[in-house]
DNA sequence: GTTTTTAGATACACCTGTGTCTCTTAAGGA
DNA sequence: TCCTTAAGAGACACAGGTGTATCTAAAAAC
């Protein structure tokens, strides 16, 4: 239903997606919020984290799994439910945290975690914003681009930031070998 | 103009913002996309590039600024142009270089080349990837959270991710500390 | 099996933006 | 000064979505 709608996040074009009347959906749904919430979590089928045994391959494989399957939506969502949610105060994260399942598992978490296991990573990584750092990337890249980005892409933020990153920085007050400061100074 | 339409970023709501008619827009820019780029570029103005002397506090800076600058106009890129250029085929991506413009360094590779200079750095960043890599989340937060954000996510971007990922990989094929293969196996 | 609930289908008045056309008025250039 | 060009204002039919109301038919509950 959202999938062909596109330019079509309306009740007009979800009935019609839907194969129903707009007044069933005004009766269960009053609320544009409520029926784009319901609308996605149809949808949002939860993505499966690959298991490898590699910590690259299992990022790869993961971020292409993303890039296949939410490409879309996050095309749709980017450009239709920003603004709606924009005037009502809320922002995409918060419907991103609504529709994600709240409780479950960062999908990168479970990526981090065996590669810990497995001695791959010597630490874990200093911050949360880390952990989901090429989720963030893909998910820029899919919003700058409209939809789905390259390999290319994907193996670059792996190779060239993820991973060197997640290898340099053991703790967020411990300066790294140039000896940058390393701390919060400002609020 | 675009300022205060906000959900109007239509030949409508420009007319008015402009004190203008509309079929004065129309005779001017016939075509939607035409229409947008000229408003943008009437607000798009150059963010000065700060010069402290440090590449941290440069950093910093610059992201406060682009964070002040242009919190207001990427919520509306993010939400109602988006969906516009996905129709047309383009991309928000194409729409920043349009408007961005052309040929006008991008600007962390100034405060990237003082670094360099200082020899703060000892190598330039692997890809141009990673030189844009601040902005880059800076705009992804600023697009999820329709806004603004707040001067701890900026200084998390520096200080945890940028400034270690800096000092980190001297070169995309030659292994980090760790020994992590890095090489574009897939394409 | 009857009653209550809900789905589905119209129909309605309404609003906002679209793209085009016309007319008048104000400026600017020669 | 005259003449050209564009600005500004308004009208137009039209398209699409909105939110509500009403009706029938199909399920579900009892």
């Amino acid at each position: 239903m959202v999938r062909d709608g596109y330019s079509g996040l309306t009740y007009e074009a979800v009935a019609k997606a839907a194969g129903t009347a707009r007044a069933v959906l005004y009766r269960r749904w009053p609320q544009r919020h409520l029926l784009l919430e319901a609308a996605l979590r149809r949808f949002w089928a939860p993505i499966e984290v690959p298991d490898t045994g590699s910590l690259r391959a299992d990022a790869i494989t993961l971020l292409e799994r993303i890039n296949d399957e939410r490409a879309d939506l996050i095309a749709v969502l980017g450009a239709k439910l920003a603004d709606y949610y924009r005037d009502t105060g809320a922002t995409l994260t918060e419907l991103r945290d609504k529709i994600g399942m709240a409780g479950r598992e960062a999908p990168f978490d479970a990526v981090l975690a065996r590669a810990l296991d497995r001695g791959e990573l010597r630490h874990p990584p200093a911050a949360p914003r880390i952990a989901s750092l090429p989720l963030d990337l893909l998910r820029h890249e899919m919003m700058m681009r409209s939809g789905r980005t390259t390999v290319d892409v994907i193996v670059e933020i792996v190779d060239l930031i993820w991973l060197p990153l997640l290898n340099a920085s053991p703790h967020p007050t411990s300066g790294s070998a140039s000896g940058i400061a390393i701390a919060r100074q400002r609020g």
